[in-house]
DNA sequence: GATATTTACTTGCAAAATGCAAGTGAAAGT
DNA sequence: ACTTTCACTTGCATTTTGCAAGTAAATATC
């Protein structure tokens, strides 16, 4: 799983990452993961912004390209495989706190305006609550309830 | 200011973000006011990621319909417009910078590789950095010539 | 054990977005 | 006057998206 050699526009470091994950529908998968412990397709599909089928598998087929997913199929069901964050993939919880703490000052309407509490501590120390998050997502708990109940 | 009605898919912060400037051109305009201090649509279309003209001029339009841009008449040359971050867009620039850590960790390639010291203060204190940076953009002066040279 | 249902997709097709090349028109330079 | 620069726009082929429908394997139900 090494050497992908895919043709970058460039290695400028903010192209890298909009290459990575730079569209409507990845980082959405991510967010269901961390905040909601998602994990299969269904339940991804289910999502409010509603994924077409065949987006939703061709998306976490990039992700896992990328190395920011990985494919495990479920002991107890067959059917189902679970979607698990690599560690790559967790190195991205910072990026998406800075997209909610902006989205949280310029939406009016923002859900994140519900959990200041998180949106104050990312805004204090980002790679703290980030770290605290990844454990989190590893433990298979929803960050999103731990800071609803605060 | 027109066209504020605008149908979300959801009030998600991460999906408001995403329905803002996730694509894979718009944080490319972003990078190159904020690192190299472009300001016109000559200037971008220089880019190495090679922009179209059409796509470009899209953008451009969009991120200012967002607030995210503003459009400036230049004095000197009447066929030049100036394009400004507003507050809006400035605070992105927290967003820039964790997707260049990311990258730069992940993206052995990666040009962030020559400027350590840049991303070692981002990851120390993103804020803190960011702070400069505005006060950088604003007195538009290119920020990756100040950390070339440290 | 046969049948129905759930799950994770794939396929087909229309619509939209993208990418390239070639204009266009106003302003600036010569 | 004319040529060039600049910021786009237009036309068109290709690619990506979005929706509906279908499929195949595994599980649940009768």
């Amino acid at each position: 799983m090494a050497n992908k050699n895919k043709d970058l526009r460039s290695h400028c470091p903010v192209n890298f990452g909009l290459e990575a994950f730079g569209d409507k529908w990845s980082l959405l998968i991510l967010r269901d993961i961390v905040f909601r412990a998602k994990c299969t397709y269904g339940d991804f599909l289910k999502s409010e912004e509603g994924f077409s089928t065949n987006i939703l598998a061709a998306r976490l087929e990039k992700l896992i390209e990328e190395g920011i997913l990985e494919k495990r199929p479920q002991e107890t069901d067959a059917r189902k495989d679970d979607y698990v964050l690599t560690q790559k993939g967790l190195d991205l919880i910072p990026v998406l706190f800075e997209i909610m703490v902006w989205s949280s000052k310029y939406d009016p309407e923002s859900e994140a305006r519900r959990i200041p509490g998180l949106i104050e501590a990312i805004t204090k120390d980002n790679r703290q609550v980030s770290r605290e998050a990844i454990e989190m997502v590893k433990a298979r708990k929803p960050l999103l309830g731990a800071y609803l109940r605060s």
